[in-house]
RNA sequence: GGUCGGAUGGCCGAGUGGCUAGGCUGAGGUCUGCAAAACCUCCUACAGCGGUUCGAAUCCGCUUCCGACCUCCA
């Protein structure tokens, strides 16, 4: 067995074995939702990927605080420095105060993620509730030297930054490169260097958000928000930072600068980065009107969608990907991974059903290694998934009688499927029907063999198949008649 | 244009220098009054062209195509 954990760090290109600062601790931060719009498919995707990150590393025995930030002011609209802040703009344009935007899709994110079954972080702090720490962390890298003043906003100095410190540690690009590539964004000529990103910015007197801070009324820049909160709550260094793929060459980038000009320390160890969801190839994103809410995607209310797709259906399709891989979104992508899902839940009622027998046919400890070597190997669920479906297999043959299990594998087995499917992936399975209901059922059960018995097939058909158009299926077998929800 | 990453069977998706996941679909079979489910079997793929090697889909080079980032984006 695959004793370590391993996992692939954006900062060496490798996988490297998992060593926690201060076992059993693990303080992992990713990066949060800005709050000025629903979260859409892609971004819920990164968030899951976390949340089995959080379950599997909780799992293994390690005391997790997972720090996932809620950004509510600094985010520009372009990366100028001059443009209005998003969640402002949006304020200005509902007339209403920019905290009930944040409201708003603050706690539409949290529904959304529970309709997900996302465990909740430890601390999700939010930006506007860090101005000070903010406005002192921007001080102490003026004091430093990194970042200098003009006319009310403050700047990172990226280019005498990167003369002292390697400022493309993590996008793997150097600093020349960068700098011929800069497309001209006009009207911004504050800057000294075209890297340069703002810390503090200079609030024009009709902005909706501001505070006062050493250098006049402001607010803070994006960026600086994740370095003040992950300082603040996991110290100036830690074993986990993550995010989403699109956000390594500027907002981690930028992080990393921050925390370094201000205490000469690499915020983490391990930086996880999520690639994207792509609908017919093409990144979902909100600025290509491509993106799914995951409403339609439930209700199925969407051009590109033949039908609606449950919540947990969504998430196992998500885990027959690895999060590192891009994922093509299509009806039949989901239709497969639909069916998949409901014959992994449907072999977990039938496993814990099962008689052992004296003897096995299969190694259930082999099982098991394999799907924590899985694991291990990065997260790798859709190979712990391609492992459980041999376990599915072995289930049903178990039921089937073609195989045996003995009674300490089927606890093994038992536990396996448990710790996998709920705890790991963060899988419900869908609600069955209420007691009431399933006595009926069983009721019409009965009348149906009593039926069959006198070979009355017409009366036999007709319970079956109008169970079925309301939703409950009916198998026959050896052992008598079971029944499923549709 | 620059930087980086991909191209896997009908579809989705793992993986990897020799043992060639898994899900879905399709075909056949077993079971069954018939269905459904389940189980068994089959369809055996790695963009193209060279090279390294006893052996490459896996390593190297070139070509073609696609994507991401360089503008806000998980």
């Amino acid at each position: 067995m695959q004793q370590s954990l391993n996992i692939y760090n954006t900062l060496s290109r490798s996988k490297e074995e998992f060593k926690a600062i201060n076992p059993p601790f693990v303080g992992m931060y990713v990066c949060g939702p800005t709050v000025y719009s629903d979260v859409h498919l892609g971004n819920c995707r990164t968030f899951i990927s976390f949340d089995i990150i959080y379950r599997y590393l909780s799992h293994l025995g390690y005391k997790v605080r997972y720090v996932r930030n809620i950004t509510d002011a600094g985010h520009l609209e372009s990366d100028a420095d001059e443009g209005e802040d998003k969640i402002s703009k949006k304020a200005k344009l509902a007339q209403v105060e920019p905290m009930e935007i944040v409201q708003k899709y603050t706690v539409g994110f949290r529904q959304v993620m529970e309709v997900f079954n996302a465990l909740p972080p430890s601390i999700e702090p939010t930006a506007t509730g860090h101005i000070i720490e903010q406005i002192e962390m921007t001080r102490k890298m003026l004091e430093n030297g990194f970042a200098y003043e003009v006319n009310g906003s403050i700047y990172f100095d990226v280019e005498k930054y990167n003369k002292e410190k390697n400022y493309g540690a993590l996008s793997g690009r150097n600093i020349e490169d960068l700098l011929n590539n800069t497309r001209e964004l006009g009207g911004q000529d504050e800057k000294r260097g075209q890297l340069d990103f703002a810390l503090w910015i200079k609030a024009k007197p009709e902005h909706l958000m501001q505070w006062p801070s050493p250098w006049g009324m402001g607010f803070p820049g994006w960026h600086l928000e994740c370095s003040a909160m992950s300082n603040k709550y996991l110290g100036a260094q830690f074993d986990i930072h993550g995010g989403g793929m699109d956000l390594i060459p500027t907002h981690h980038t930028n992080e990393i600068a921050q925390n370094i000009a201000f205490c000469g320390k690499h915020p983490a160890n391990y930086w996880i980065h999520t690639n994207m969801l792509t609908v017919n190839g093409q990144k979902m994103s909100k600025s290509l009107g491509n993106s799914f809410l995951p409403h339609e995607l439930f209700t199925g209310d969407h051009p590109l969608l033949d039908k609606g797709y449950g919540p947990m259906v969504v998430r196992f399709f998500m885990l027959q990907a690895h999060y590192r891989s891009t994922l093509d979104f299509s009806n039949e992508a989901l239709d497969a991974s639909e069916k998949g899902f409901k014959r992994m839940m449907a072999a977990y009622d039938v496993l814990k059903q099962l008689t052992p027998s004296d003897s096995s046919t299969s190694d259930i400890n082999v099982l098991k290694e394999r799907c924590y070597n899985a694991m291990n190997d990065d997260f790798n669920t859709p190979v712990a998934i391609a492992e459980l479906f041999e376990g599915v297999r072995i289930i049903n043959s178990v039921k089937a009688g073609t195989e045996s299990i003995t009674e300490t594998d089927l606890i093994t087995l038992t536990d396996l499927f448990q710790h996998f499917l709920f705890d790991i992936f963060g899988l419900l399975t869908e609600e069955h029907a209420t007691n009431n209901v399933g006595k009926v059922i069983d009721l019409l059960i009965d009348i149906r063999n009593s039926a069959k018995a006198n070979k009355d097939y017409s009366t036999s058909d007709a319970i079956r198949n109008k169970l079925l158009e309301i939703g409950y299926q009916l198998k026959d077998s050896k052992e008598g008649t079971s029944w499923t929800t549709v």
